[in-house]
DNA sequence: TTGTACGCGTTATCAA
DNA sequence: TTGATAACGCGTACAA
């Protein structure tokens, strides 16, 4: 079977029928009898052909049904985060009644020749945060017309965005420790650069992820003082490093500690508990995101929760905006403050 | 800006040069001269020409850099277990060398009008489990001529496929557990079929996973009538369902659990310990997969290696090879045994 | 309801 | 080192 697949052309010409028609056949877009659409079909059968070349199709109707997704980090780290899987799973049901699928693309070209937003043959693209490297391709992106979301980041002016009120949504937080009475509070935030691992956050480190920076500005406007830790990611791993060097000096330990995620909320408390520390009567600690962590029982996080499947979705639906032309909607999205037994008055 | 995007035809206009040189100075394909290398990007960049259009490449290369990757659960199930995210790290990480990322597709059309093994412009497919519905899309992605991977199932002849050696991986951990003398054994399986849900499974209940189907048989090789309770997936929640289920009447308490991943297994720890029971004094558990899992400490669980990562890895050399035109091969990798802490002596 | 004609934007081939 | 030419396979006006 070395010979050239059938094309839609050989099939017209062995159902006696134009090209034109059995497109029309295939594609069900105009009317077409019911003895030629049989024709067309039993032609087709006999060819052995079973549809039109998706590729051919995508050149002639300006659409290959491919929307990219940039993730930054791997897809191990980036998928052990609840949060990023349901934002996923809402941006896919979102976009697949259109006829589209994600592919996925690397921020940080890990690999020469690998696909970019440039050379893969996109219809939009949704980039999940927007720093460093990825600035610069985007503007080559945006000369070729490509339309983009931004997911919890800033793309520039023009670029619909789909955003939480972080800020604010983290102040609720902070203001719910300070009525507390809690004034020796440290702080534990996600990743704040491409370029930073991790370590005590210093005022010469510049935060250049927006979600990290909203937040710790939200547990800032609260206390400004607060010394602050950087992760380099959400985890529990992560949470538990940060935790243990929090709580390593005893004359030093904070009294609450507000994590940036659940899964640091969640070492944290775990780190406390290594240190003899009881939560929450020793030490106080807050979360964010809302998701249900697995050993994390018998505590119930306080926290904000946020919608990462509507979150997803609502990415999804600007794209099918952006690709029908309609105006694309920025969206932002509240999170719900949730008191749980993880925060308690300060006993000093 | 609602006039027509500048093509490389206009480029080659601009600069006084034939098409085809201007193709060849994007593709960096063959020799050409500085002077004319300048003008092209002079001539480019006046335009706002940021490159050949992806679409039409794919038409004339007949490659679209695109492989579909068939998912058969949501994300947010799929991804949770981290053996799924190591084998997509290395699928990712094998073919984005030849320039191709990957697409996810979901095997069972959730959606109207999602996109599909045959109207995705795909280069090649890898296909995890081949079950139910897939197998019908599979002969006519077959008769397309799309080149086709199989990981951890069986796609008919002349597909190439990625196997552990799942029965004999397990029979090894079978034949440790009867060694220490137990004879009272249960087995808590992966998902059976599609269209079971998990419960008892019962002799009138169709495997149709493979996975499922192999390491069972390497159990059963050891324990043929062990009473068995398929999951609906690889989680903890799963693996502590099917264990309380197990632990409920403690005159039919089972003495060792052969769960088939490590998930599962650290669900049933958990039930064992919630019945009062300790592992391994009173229960052994052996799991699959050798993966770290979070909250098992401080067991460390008897189980069988397996390199996900390597795994993906192999499907994505498969798959290059399949392009290439050379042989593909088949892969069986070996899952050695691990003994940790989870398993002891037959107490009765 | 069917057919004709054309172009989508590129790249491989071959000759100059 | 460069240029002319011919597909790649399809969909969609528009005319018949």
């Amino acid at each position: 079977m070395t010979t050239r697949r059938a094309t839609i052309a050989d099939v017209a010409r062995s159902a006696g029928v134009a090209p034109s028609t059995a497109s029309v056949v295939f594609s069900g877009k105009g009317p077409v009898s019911d003895a030629t659409r049989r024709r067309v079909m039993a032609a087709a059968a006999d060819l052995g052909y079973v549809g039109p070349d998706p590729m051919a199709a995508s050149l002639r109707r300006g659409r290959s049904g491919i929307v990219g997704v940039v993730v930054g980090s791997n897809l191990n780290d980036m998928f052990r985060d609840p949060v990023q899987r349901l934002l996923m799973d809402g941006l896919a049901e979102a976009i697949a009644p259109r006829g589209a699928g994600l592919l996925l693309l690397r921020s940080h070209k890990a690999v020469e020749n690998a696909p970019t937003l440039m050379t893969a043959p996109l219809d939009a693209a949704v980039l999940i945060g927007c720093d460093g490297p990825l600035r610069d391709s985007l503007n080559e992106a945006h000369l070729r017309g490509l339309p983009i979301v931004v997911i919890e980041g800033d793309a520039g002016p023009g670029v619909p965005r789909i955003l939480l009120d972080n800020r604010e949504a983290q102040r609720t937080a902070a203001e719910h420790l300070h009525a507390l009475g809690h004034r020796h509070v440290a702080i534990v935030t996600l990743r704040v650069s491409a370029g930073f691992a991790g370590g005590p956050l210093t005022p010469d480190i510049e935060v250049t992820i927006d979600v990290t920076r909203d937040r710790l500005a939200g547990a800032r406007d609260v206390f400004p003082d607060a010394p602050v830790i950087a992760t380099a990611g959400s985890s529990i791993d992560e949470g538990l490093a940060a935790g243990r060097a929090l709580f390593a000096d005893p004359s030093a330990r904070p009294a609450a500690v507000i994590a940036q995620s659940d899964l640091l909320a969640t070492g944290v408390i775990r780190a406390a508990e290594e240190a003899g520390l009881r939560v929450p009567d020793d030490v106080s600690v807050t979360g964010f995101d809302g998701i249900p962590v697995d050993g994390l029982a018998p505590h119930q996080l306080t926290t904000l929760v946020q919608d990462a499947t509507g979150k997803g979705r609502a990415a999804g639906e600007a794209v099918a905006a952006l690709l029908d032309g309609r105006p694309p909607a920025s969206v932002l999205l509240t999170c719900p403050f949730r008191r749980g037994s993880t925060t308690g008055p300060a006993s000093r």
